[in-house]
DNA sequence: GGATGTTTACGGGTGT
DNA sequence: ACACCCGTAAACATCC
C-alpha cells in the first residue's frame, strides 16, 4: 500500500480529532511550543479541509486548548512579545493515544486538582517574571518580590532533577534548545526512542545578552518538557500522516 | 475591535 | 445500556 502524502486528504477532512492536529502541531515546533495563531497555520497549511468553516473549527480548538488538562498555556516570554500565549503539551499526555487512534482516545488525560493546583501555581510564577521584566524594562520601580530561582520549582515533572543535563550552558549563559526533531513528524515516529545521533552538533545561541530570571526559569521550563518527552517509551501503531 | 481564552451545554458517536 | 470522548455552538471575559 502505497504510503499517502500528507495532502493526499484533499478537501476530505482528515481522520484527526482536535486534540490530534494540535499535539502535532505543537510537536512539530522547536521548541515544542507554539501560540494559538500558528497552531492554526499549521492545520491550515497541512490540510485544506480547515481552509473552509475557520470559524466553527477554530472555536472548537480553542474550547479543546482549554478544556483539556494535556495542553499546558505558558505565559509568552517578554523578549517575544505577541498576541496570546504559547501552548504545550502536558508531559504526561504522551500516552493519549496509546490504543493508536488518533481519532478517539484512550482516555481523557486529566490532572488531579493538587497536581492542577501545582501547575497554575508555577504558571503564575512564570507570569510574574514576565510583568517584572516588563516593568523593569519600562524603567518602573522594581516590583515587590520576584520570586528566586528556588521559589520557581517546577512539579510538572517530578522524576526531573531540578537541573536538567540536557540544558546546555556555554560561558555561563544558558542557551535555549533550537534543534529540529530529525524525525518524521508523525506522533508515533516523533515518540520513538531517540535514534543514534552522529555526530552531535552545537546547540544555537539565540540570545546573546546576559539572561535575566524570567528567562532562565522559562528555559528550564521548556527543558524539562523536553526531557519528559525524551524520556517516556510509548508504544505506537503506525498511521499513514507524514508531515516533514 | 479583533484575537485569544474560558466555560457551559448538548447531541452524536464509540468502546466496553 | 452506559460511560465518556468528540465536535459544535454560544456567551462571556480578557488581552493587545
Amino acid at each position: 500500500m502505497p504510503r499517502p502524502s500528507r495532502e493526499s486528504y484533499g478537501d476530505q477532512k482528515p481522520p484527526y480529532s482536535y486534540i490530534s492536529l494540535t499535539a502535532m502541531a505543537i510537536w512539530s515546533s522547536p521548541e515544542r511550543m507554539l501560540p494559538l495563531s500558528e497552531i492554526y497555520r499549521f492545520i491550515t497549511d497541512r490540510f485544506p479541509y480547515y481552509r473552509r468553516n475557520t470559524q466553527r473549527w477554530q472555536n472548537s480548538l480553542r474550547h479543546n486548548l482549554s478544556f483539556n488538562d494535556c495542553f499546558v498555556k505558558v505565559p509568552r516570554r517578554p523578549d517575544r512579545p505577541g498576541k496570546g500565549a504559547y501552548w504545550t503539551l502536558h508531559p504526561q499526555a504522551f500516552d493519549m493515544f496509546e490504543n493508536g487512534s488518533l481519532l478517539r482516545r484512550r482516555k481523557r488525560f486529566k490532572l488531579q486538582k493538587g497536581e492542577k493546583d501545582n501547575l497554575s501555581a508555577e504558571l503564575a510564577a512564570l507570569a510574574s517574571f514576565n510583568r517584572a521584566f516588563l516593568a523593569r524594562q519600562a524603567g518602573a520601580p522594581p516590583p515587590p518580590a520576584i520570586p528566586s530561582a528556588s521559589l520557581y520549582t517546577p512539579t510538572m515533572c517530578p522524576q526531573l532533577s531540578p537541573e536538567p543535563a540536557e540544558l546546555p550552558e556555554v560561558g555561563g549563559m544558558t542557551m535555549l534548545v533550537r534543534e529540529r526533531p530529525r524525525r518524521a513528524f508523525t506522533i508515533e515516529a516523533l515518540l520513538e526512542p531517540e535514534p543514534p545521533r552522529s555526530p552531535p552538533s552545537p546547540p544555537q545561541p539565540v540570545m546573546a545578552m546576559t539572561l535575566p530570571p524570567y528567562v532562565m526559569a522559562a528555559q528550564r521550563y521548556h527543558a524539562e518538557l523536553l526531557a519528559a518527552a525524551h524520556a517516556l517509551r510509548p508504544c505506537y501503531i503506525p498511521h499513514p500522516l507524514s508531515v516533514a
